[in-house]
DNA sequence: GCTAAAATCGCACGAACGTTCGCATAATTC
DNA sequence: GAATTATGCGAACGTTCGTGCGATTTTAGC
């Protein structure tokens, strides 16, 4: 009981660096075992599919991601200070030592996005969730009086994502020693804008528009434009 | 000679698509075969092997690429609209229905940022120019005075190359349908703010600073904060 | 229309894959 | 300390993987 735990928290702490690198896919049992010291099958025992290994990962991997992001800014005052100390560490979360891969949750929905399954709709919640938080973070700096009156909050929180998702390509493909400066400094636009009296709506420009556009979009959603 | 160059065109349309659901490395050759209507060996040899076949793979959407996105860009005048007629066509790119697993380019660039070798050099390669090529127009952008003197072109670049891997993950992941008002509303936000006189430089906050801060960062990159 | 070359196929290979199973050892319980 | 259960191993399975080869069909040049 005790001793079977344990070996298994050995095998998800190596499978998670594993999957970052390699994919959830492409990662194997073989490879996993051999980098544990395990059999192959003595490994597989404690999971008994290799979609229950996946799930475990991703499931350790969001646990990993509660405590190292989630909690300490948790411990802050809301509004603006504890979306800051989120993104403080979300940056050192996405880019750890320890897990060369960078986010596996990230990795794992690029790689699921297109692939139904069970997989598919875990990622697509755990994310959604980590979303909304932002979110709802912002609105509460918006309610302490942090953030303008009137402030989308999902837009917001769309623009926070994407510059954590610029960090962590920077970061890991080109190994871009100023992407942390970058995207403090994008943090420091966005909350700029978020902060200011009123945004100035630019004269309507040629954003996407016409039949050009619409080529690619499915009809129920045309109306978002 | 005519022949061989064309079903090997159709099998490279084919893969593109594949290798963006898959993955580069999970996609087969048995399956690319199946899906064309030609035998596994026969597809084989226009290739030579799996990594000749993955790096074709690269540089045809590269060129699909290059003509859906960066072309019409071209003929756009220079500054603040070519940098708009970009993001609108890269967007366009980034979700079009042939290509059902969103662009392979940064796919693949998330697949291989932490796997050696040759795709993963040719990826860095071709995401440096384009992330390069930005940075470039807005430059051009400032000369023309569409943006402010003194802008940090590489942070522009930065953000802006964010925002659309922002748009294709909550497209793809959660086909959010508000995608493309956020990414639009986030470009406006972005270039607003390259046209701002000057920036208003926030209080040094808590940044990603002191110990925390600088576990999971190379030492030669410290300086970089 | 013949011929040389290019394209494609069927078949087979060794390796790696996920998975199963019976047997040994280790850990836990009484 | 014996009984019992949990844990891990080795060997083997059927399948799929990338790849090579000889034969065959299709194309292109004369």
């Amino acid at each position: 009981m005790t001793k079977g735990a344990q070996t298994r928290a050995t095998i998800l702490s190596h499978a998670v660096a594993m999957a970052g690198v390699h994919g959830l896919y492409s990662m194997s049992i073989a490879r996993l075992a051999s980098a544990t010291d395990m059999s192959k099958s003595g490994l597989f025992g404690h999971f008994g599919s290799k979609e229950a290994l996946q799930r475990a990962i991703l499931e350790t991997a969001a646990a990993d991601f509660a405590r190292s992001v989630l909690a300490p800014a948790q411990q802050e005052p809301t509004g603006e200070a504890r979306l800051r100390t989120l993104f403080r560490h979300w940056l050192q979360w996405l880019y750890a030592e320890e897990r060369p891969g960078g986010c596996p949750l990230v990795s794992a929905s690029i790689e699921f996005a297109d692939r139904p399954g069970e997989l598919h709709d875990y990622l697509v919640d755990q994310q959604g969730t980590w979303l909304d938080r932002i979110r709802r973070m912002s609105q509460k700096a918006v309610a302490e009086g942090n953030f303008r009156e009137g402030l989308n909050t999902r837009q917001f929180a769309f623009e926070f994502h994407s510059i954590g998702l610029g960090f962590n390509f920077a970061r890991r493909l080109f190994s871009d020693s100023k992407a942390l400066t970058h995207a403090n400094a994008a943090l420091d636009h966005l909350i700029d804008t978020a902060k200011r009296r009123h945004w100035q709506a630019r004269p309507a420009g040629p954003r996407i528009a016409g039949k050009e556009a619409r080529r690619g979009l499915r009809s129920d959603e045309r109306k978002a434009e």
